[in-house]
DNA sequence: GTCCGACCGTA
DNA sequence: TTACGGTCGGACG
């Protein structure tokens, strides 16, 4: 900075308070969030930037800064602890303002500084001397009088709202002392804003008459006994020691240490559309316009930016924690804790407050608008390289009894995934007992430099080894007395066992998102931190690269890593604060609780253990199926005359109902014709030969390559046994899913998938025991819509589709023809899944009219059915959920859909969901509890597998006997005793040497 | 390389 | 007519 040049200073603190109140209300139209103090703001400092010449300034800039205090504490407080301790909480609608403004700051591509410690005018202070001393003017943009003492002929100040210059006259003429006495003359009259004590009965008339008079403070004091009057004189000696602290508080530092050195202030150009993009967010339209034509910017093109808002630590009310069930303890205070700076910094959590809205959903409402607002400062991620660090934050954690944590590793299958590190989030209640500020670590434990090394590199140098973190981290990983939160649980927690820890105590963000909102989108960590937090993680692939040139994370950069990893434990805890009191507020913690968070550890050791498959058996079948195919080939391009791509449902088509001229059932979406199974089951029964070869070819391709050619693969390289992966939170009913391989889906039907069942065998000396529920949907439905002839007939253990026939037929169940108990089980299944006319009839393969017929006769026979699904639909569209007999909830947003056949669509699946979501829950509470009856009972039987109504265990053959009564009976007994229902619920149980005799 | 549609295996 | 996941072909870049 040189003569000539010339500094804008902005008190932006104290431009703020003023400007919200000079400013009429002022809401952002879409949310109501307040904008005025903001809009004052941004219009002033356009107005600065674009035209001050114009001003009463009447110069342009060449440096700019706006300056904020930090915090309430500053050095003051040292000398007085009584300095601004009568500061009352700002006003409701300012306190948002106050993280605006400095975002406003940054969107104007201007330098944004504060210092822990010191306030905004000791900043200005020493900024402005040093501007001067380099020989440049300097304004500065307030009319704060505590600033006045700054002015002197190269700095003045500047009333924005008045559009005002002070200068050297303005002071004297407004306070009768000029600028180098004004320190003296608050000393004596104190503030009583800030608490500064001053001297009793002397205001700013009397202290400016007493300084013209002996000139200054000391001199003042010193001659204080030849004061004429009586009163004056003894306030003035009584409350000497008063003055000269009050002096104190008033002299501003100017040597306060700079982060910002005095040249980095000089004035960049603006970044159009990243201003616009910031005043469309707040809405402000003429600005918006006035800063697009300036900057020759097309706002149209501009996205509205999101801007956070940062609720100031300092600016929260007398919030208290009253205690929440689960929640973290209060610990007011952590020894070791030092708080990341930065905005991150000031994140304070809001806990239930009693003065406000002290309900569970007050509290839910409160988190939720708080930390869809908090900002993240990556710059507060730490990266723990030794092992008295992580003995810290370990200890920290244990305070505050509550941890976020992640595991970063080499795969997505925690069954073949090595640790390369962990990362830990913690919540301090440091120097602020009403909020919390967390910050986060990653500990990196084995990332490898790659560097010129073919065998991938040695390990990087400064990190903790493996065992010594290991042993650390399982004494906070076992210990039930601090919480762990993690998202998606299940994955670290099997990870964590194949190193020796069993988790204690844990949460999953995942799974509350599930119970909360299954059918409301994903629950993935991405999908929640952008629906909750407003924000959007590094993304895995950002980090890794992929594809051919992606790495495994234990190559990847350990700054990077820290960045990726703390951040992913920042977001968890961040997701639980939000998450947890919603579960309240919504009355689903028992959900959570008995039928989710349970199954993580139960599911871990399923996946764990693993089934084993007999590779030569699938071998020989995929030998069997190649030469079928092979004959099948053959046999097709003979009769199609030519060869094609059978695989290929556009190749076929052409082929059938182009050059064959077979006549074209129904059309695919995307108006292709189809070639379904059942398009070519019909044209075989016209007497094609051509169809029903597509059709075995297809059969016997899709065994051979989902299956026989697949499934070893699977077998993993130590265990030599398949371990699939259970999703708990992949459906919107409660059903689980099996993935990597899917081992829900083997083929059963026909007698040639049936092979692939042999392949799934018992280890040597034991056997497979498949245990599964009868006809558990139709109970679920006869508890749900109370039908008697239904619990009739289940509790009477008869036929239940020759049943439903005999009722609505008359036919005797005694010598039914089969076709007649065929048509009522699509009926009953119809029902199940919401019948329509147009499904039943293409399912029985009769006309709509004769469907329709059979549904009309069915709702004679059962009304209780079409009362169930009425109610149901109606409770759908009032509620947007549906709920199963033990309060899951299912989502259907779309079931007000205006278009007809996607609200038909919602209304079937919200009339399947309570039956197929309760006889989900059934089988998870018999998982639940599995695992203990079986200890209970001393018996080494070992669940592997759930394929949604039926259980394979692997058991000892000594035990099986004792063994299967037990399962059975946990089984049956599931819903009990928070549920007695209506139909008892009966289970198959056998034990065969594979899964095809077992079932 | 990545995505989507068609198809098909299970309950 | 419900709920899933896997494989393939084909189109996109």
């Amino acid at each position: 900075m040189k003569n000539g040049d010339h500094l804008f200073l902005v008190d932006g603190s104290g431009f703020i308070f003023r400007a919200f109140h000079a400013i009429p209300p002022l809401n952002r139209k879409s949310d109501g969030l307040p904008v005025n103090a903001v809009a004052g703001f941004c219009n002033m400092l356009w107005k600065l930037l674009t035209d001050a010449r114009d001003t009463s300034v009447g110069v342009t800039p060449t440096h700019f800064a706006v300056i904020f205090d930090y915090s309430s504490k500053t050095f003051r407080n040292g000398l007085y602890d009584q300095y601004k301790a009568n500061r009352t909480a700002p006003p409701e609608d300012l306190i948002p303002q106050f993280g605006l403004i400095r975002h406003a700051t940054r969107a104007f591509n201007l330098p944004c500084i504060e210092k822990e410690g010191y306030e905004a005018d000791d900043l200005i202070a020493t900024y402005a001397r040093l501007a001067e001393e380099a020989g440049a003017d300097v304004t500065i943009i307030s009319s704060d009088k505590d600033l006045m003492q700054l002015v002197t002929p190269k700095v003045s100040m500047y009333d924005s709202m008045k559009d005002k210059q002070i200068t050297i006259p303005d002071v004297i003429e407004k306070w009768g002392v000029p600028p180098e006495k004004m320190i003296d003359l608050q000393a004596m009259t104190g503030d009583s804003t800030d608490n500064v004590p001053g001297i009793p009965g002397i205001g700013p008339k009397t202290a400016a008459q007493l300084l013209e008079e002996y000139g200054d403070l000391d001199t003042l004091l010193g001659r204080a006994g030849e004061i004429k009057q009586q009163k004056r004189r003894e306030a003035i000696i009584a409350n000497a020691d008063m003055a000269r602290l009050s002096r104190k508080l008033v002299t501003l530092d100017k040597h306060t240490p700079l982060d910002v050195p005095l040249d980095e202030l000089r004035l960049d150009s603006q970044d159009g559309p990243r201003l616009i993009a910031f005043l469309k967010a707040l809405e402000f339209t003429t600005l918006t316009r006035r800063v697009a034509a300036a900057t020759d910017t097309d706002a149209e093109a501009v996205e509205p930016a999101y801007v956070p808002v940062e609720w100031g630590a300092q600016a929260h009310g007398p919030d208290l924690d009253v205690g929440e069930a689960a929640g973290p303890p209060p610990t007011p205070q952590s020894s070791t804790a030092t708080p990341p700076r930065g905005d991150a910094a000031r994140a304070a959590v809001p806990f239930l407050s009693r003065g406000r809205d002290a309900t569970p959903e007050g509290l839910a409402r409160a988190r939720a608008e708080f930390f869809a607002k908090a900002p993240f400062d990556h710059s507060s991620y730490v990266t723990i390289r030794d092992p008295a660090t992580l003995d810290r934050w370990i200890a920290d954690a244990r305070d505050a009894g509550l941890v976020g944590f992640d595991t970063e590793t080499t795969s997505l299958d925690a069954m073949q995934a090595e640790l390369c590190g962990f990362s830990l989030a913690i919540a301090d209640y440091a120097d602020d007992p009403l909020g919390s500020r967390i910050r986060a670590a990653y500990v990196p434990l084995t990332h490898k430099n790659g560097v010129g090394d073919l065998l991938g590199g040695g390990l990087v140098e400064n990190q903790i080894p493996l065992r010594e973190a290991l042993s650390r981290l399982k004494e906070l990983l076992e210990d039930p007395s601090v919480l762990k939160v993690a998202q998606n649980l299940k994955y670290d927690y099997l990870v964590m066992k194949r190193h020796g820890i069993t988790m204690q105590s844990y949460d999953d963000t995942m799974l509350m998102s599930y119970v909360i909102d299954a059918g409301n989108g994903a629950h993935g960590m991405d999908s929640l931190a952008e629906r909750w937090l407003g924000h959007t993680p590094i993304a895995y692939k950002d980090v890794t690269g992929t594809g051919r040139s992606s790495l495994t994370f234990d190559f990847v950069d350990i700054d990077r890593a820290t960045a990726y990893a703390a951040e992913d434990a920042d977001v968890t805890l961040r997701l639980w604060h939000v998450l947890k009191p919603q579960l309240a507020a919504k009355g689903l913690t028992r959900v959570y609780e008995r039928l989710e968070r349970p199954l993580v550890p139960v599911l871990a050791h399923m996946e764990e253990r693993g089934i084993t498959v007999d590779r030569q058996i699938l071998s020989r079948l995929s030998g069997e199926l190649a030469q079928g195919a092979a004959a099948l080939e053959d046999e097709i391009y003979r009769l199609a005359g030519e060869t094609f791509t059978i695989g290929s449902p556009k190749q076929l088509g052409d082929i059938l109902f182009g050059k064959m001229g077979f006549p074209g059932g129904s059309k695919t979406k995307t108006g292709q014709w189809s070639t379904s199974a059942s398009v070519l089951e019909d044209l075989a029964a016209a007497g094609h030969e051509l169809p029903r070869k597509i059709v075995d070819w297809r059969q016997l391709t899709k065994l051979k390559s989902t299956y026989t050619d697949a499934l070893p693969g699977f077998v993993h390289p130590e265990t030599k046994r398949v371990h699939t992966c259970f999703a708990l939170a992949a459906t919107t009913t409660g059903r689980l899913s099996s993935s990597d391989p899917n081992l829900q889906n083997i083929p059963i039907r026909t007698a040639e998938g049936r092979k692939i069942r042999t392949a799934f065998v018992a280890s040597p000396g034991n056997k497979l025991v498949s245990a599964d529920y009868s006809q558990i949907e139709l109970r679920v439905l006869a508890h749900v819509a109370d039908i008697p002839q239904l619990r009739q007939a289940f509790a009477d253990g008869v036929d239940i589709h020759a049943m439903t026939a005999s009722e609505m037929f008359g036919v005797p169940v005694e010598g039914m023809p089969s076709e007649i108990r065929r048509r009522a089980k699509a009926i009953n299944f119809g029902i199940i899944y919401g019948i329509s006319a147009f499904g039943l009839a293409n399912q029985l393969s009769i006309e709509r009219s004769e469907a329709g017929d059979y549904i009309k006769k069915y709702f004679e026979r059962f009304p209780g059915i079409r009362d169930y699904m009425e109610n149901t639909k109606a409770f759908a569209r009032e509620h947007g959920y549906v709920e199963t007999i033990f309060g899951r909830r299912a989502h259907y947003p779309d079931i007000r859909s205006s278009n007809p056949s996607m609200r038909a669509f919602n209304e079937r699946a919200s009339i399947n969901a309570p039956i197929q979501g309760s006889a989900a829950d059934i089988i998870r509470r018999a998982m639940v509890k599995m695992e203990p009856a079986l200890e209970a009972a001393k018996l080494s039987a070992r669940m592997l597998l759930q394929v949604h109504d039926e259980l394979i265990f692997e058991v000892e053959e000594g035990e099986i006997e004792r063994a299967v009564p037990v399962i059975v009976s946990v089984m049956e007994n599931a819903a009990m005793p928070a549920l007695s229902m209506k139909v008892p619920l009966k289970v198959d149980a056998r034990a065969a040497h594979n899964w095809d005799e077992a079932h």
